[in-house]
DNA sequence: TATTGTTATACTCTATAACTATA
DNA sequence: TATAGTTATAGAGTATAACAATA
């Protein structure tokens, strides 16, 4: 009867609501900090993975080496993020976040909890796990799409 | 113990995985369709609501209404969305998809639904509902931090 | 030779402000 | 007067390409 379908349909729907309202959130902190867009995904890929090098952390965000050399320049002058050396190979810079970049990462933390207030709290531990899932194959899904433009 | 706290850091983290996620897939069907990031944003926005008031789109995308018009003309210019005469009131133009508008969207649908892969299909009903829940608290959270600056 | 990062230049997209047309 | 959209101009951010330093 296709009640398979409607319901994956429902869920796709769901997920680009989803996806769509994390834009959203995302131009709202961008807004709030006095950051752009691009700094605050920064920022967040910092928080989730880590010290990254320079232009590793550009290849996570989709820009180039001279985008991401002016991007870190950014994260500087504005005090969230800043270089230093790596240890043993003297080109690379990593990043990390700085006190002030850990502030504005909390505050977001803050209003992301918020938005699991309606989520019944027994079905939190499964839906962390389902929405790692979910991340961890659109994230390959979208690797496959642009690895053949 | 600070085990709900725990938990809903888990959460917090995933969710934050997860809008990273959604907009790299959102570079990556920009750079697949030959669009921009907005242009693919205004699509989504389009298929979820429905046909939409120009200045009413870009308020969703959070663009002003000169940015508006560039954006639709773009839309029309490559041919994935079109103009028409809102019925009653000529100041206005809606905007809706064209067939190859429907075609991009059917294709990035496929996309997404291939990222529920992983998750058991029993879940999948209760899912749909928590990520919308989630999608609706994020919004409405990123507005309430968009209206005090 | 390959990799990491920087600089110079041009392009795309968006914001601000002034304007037209309609309600 | 207020609203929907357009145009002109300026600015932010990114890409491309050429380059320097290190592996």
């Amino acid at each position: 009867m296709g009640g398979d379908q409607s319901v994956l349909d429902e869920a796709v729907r769901s997920l680009r609501v989803l996806i769509l309202a994390g834009e959203n959130y995302r131009q709202a902190v961008a807004l709030w900090t006095g950051l752009g867009v691009t700094e605050t995904q920064a920022l967040s890929y910092l928080a989730v993975h880590g010290d990254l090098g320079q232009n590793q952390l550009g290849a996570e965000l989709g820009i180039t080496s001279s985008a991401s050399t002016a991007l870190v320049d950014r994260l500087e002058s504005q005090g969230v993020a800043e270089r230093y050396a790596h240890p043993g190979d003297r080109r690379r810079s990593l990043v990390r976040l700085t006190t002030r970049g850990d502030d504005v990462v909390q505050q977001s933390h803050d209003w992301l909890a918020a938005s699991f207030g309606e989520v019944a709290s027994d079905t939190l531990p499964g839906l962390a796990v389902s929405l790692r899932q979910i991340a961890d194959s659109l994230r390959a899904q979208s690797d496959r799409m642009s690895s053949r433009p």
